[in-house]
DNA sequence: CGGATGTATCTACACCGTAGACTCTAGGCG
DNA sequence: CGCCTAGAGTCTACGGTGTAGATACATCCG
């Protein structure tokens, strides 16, 4: 009668539980509804309790970008290193769709923070990356600039995407075409025209015709310019 | 002796002057620092009074948006799109280093409105960018496909950029020394390797050769299929 | 048993956005 | 002139936030 309620919810926390709890908060109702409070209530504990596994708020937030970049997986090791990048791509498209509300943090964390202070888990993906193009025969230098133009490409794209991104099907093309109705039409006749354009976005298609694009600029500089013996 | 006080900060407001106060307080002390009461301090007025130019804090946000999009000048008659899309990118390039802290605010805000309902200001690069590309002979449908593919290797390479951008350009070397000489050795050799490489970042050349792959591999396609009579 | 050590909880403070009531000012109109 | 109205400016208050610090509690070691 005086064990302490192990029934569901009360097992011993760890800094991964409450990560998740924050993810799955953060996914349900946006990053707003994430407080101490918040995240205390859903995780039947005193708010306060929550500092023994995340230091402040911002490390919560940086636990939570490190927790989603973990659902990443890269074999740095795999010698098709094209194909790697192209699915890695097409992975964490996936999962800025899994997760939209936390790719805001994905692309402003890194911002605040310089680059050797992050949390070991956001470089990691910077870290294999750079192994896979320096395995497939990049210098090192080279493999850096690649790497920029890769991920710069990856960023951008799911920030545009996630940007026409609107979650009910149904009311996307309603929703769509009132907003652009608001427009005046002398001002914005070209965004006008392409309302339907717009309402029909195909993020994948879209996604790997970049991703080969950039591919075979790739391939070709590194045909250019080898670097091994 | 009575007149209300318009010995200098006391002047009448204005959405503007508001949107501009709240800039230079962004751009000095952080996104965070930017509160109702701060704001109203630093316009030397009751902080309730800001409602009446701004409707609310995320409104505020929006404006400052509008108002530093409102920095880049666009001229969609140019016929020399190519040259068009390359110094925009430069300007925004600059624009974003110049309000670093506002950058979160350029890539994060659209993702919680949906396209139709933004601020007016934050859709005319949009607009103006698919006037050009249509005048420069595009087709409409080709436009936006461009246009996504230059707006999002545009903003990832700024995240990218300003991502390993450090303010003290003394502390920078020495910061990111100890950062990356904290990493484990086993599991990020390369990073570690590269810390030179990555402390003297040209961010203004690694964009323009971007800009130029991007803009060859576009003129080949409007060369390739063209659209106009 | 006594102490010590780590966990959980509570209280309190300074700050936030903003709803609503209130005061004050300027101007129009009889 | 006096009065009324509309709007701008101000004040107070409410329910929320992050988190420092004190306090209570459990658990283990000697």
């Amino acid at each position: 009668m005086s064990a302490p309620q192990d029934t569901d919810s009360r097992k011993r926390l760890n800094r991964e539980a409450v990560l998740e709890a924050a993810l799955e908060l953060v996914d349900s109702e946006g990053l707003e509804a994430l407080s101490m409070r918040r995240l205390g209530q859903a995780l039947d504990r005193d708010p306060m309790g929550l500092y023994r596994y995340a230091a402040s708020r911002a490390d919560l937030l940086d636990g939570i970008t490190e927790l989603v970049l973990n659902e990443l997986a890269i074999f740095p090791t795999d010698p098709d290193w094209q194909a790697q990048l192209r699915r890695i791509a097409h992975d964490l498209r996936l999962l800025a769709l899994r997760h939209p509300n936390v790719v805001p943090l994905l692309v402003t964390r890194p911002l605040s923070t310089p680059l050797g202070l992050r949390p070991l888990g956001t470089l990691r993906p910077l870290e294999q990356i750079l192994g896979l193009l320096i395995e497939a025969g990049f210098a090192p230098n080279d493999a850096l600039h690649v790497y920029r133009a890769y991920y710069g490409f990856l960023y951008g794209h799911i920030l545009n995407e996630l940007q026409e991104y609107i979650v009910d099907p149904e009311e996307n093309v309603a929703l769509l075409r009132l907003g652009l109705h608001r427009l005046p039409a002398r001002e914005f006749p070209n965004l006008r025209e392409l309302a339907p354009v717009l309402a029909d976005y195909d993020g994948e298609a879209e996604l790997d015709e970049g991703i080969s694009i950039l591919l075979s600029g790739l391939a070709e500089r590194l045909g250019a310019a080898p670097t091994g013996p």
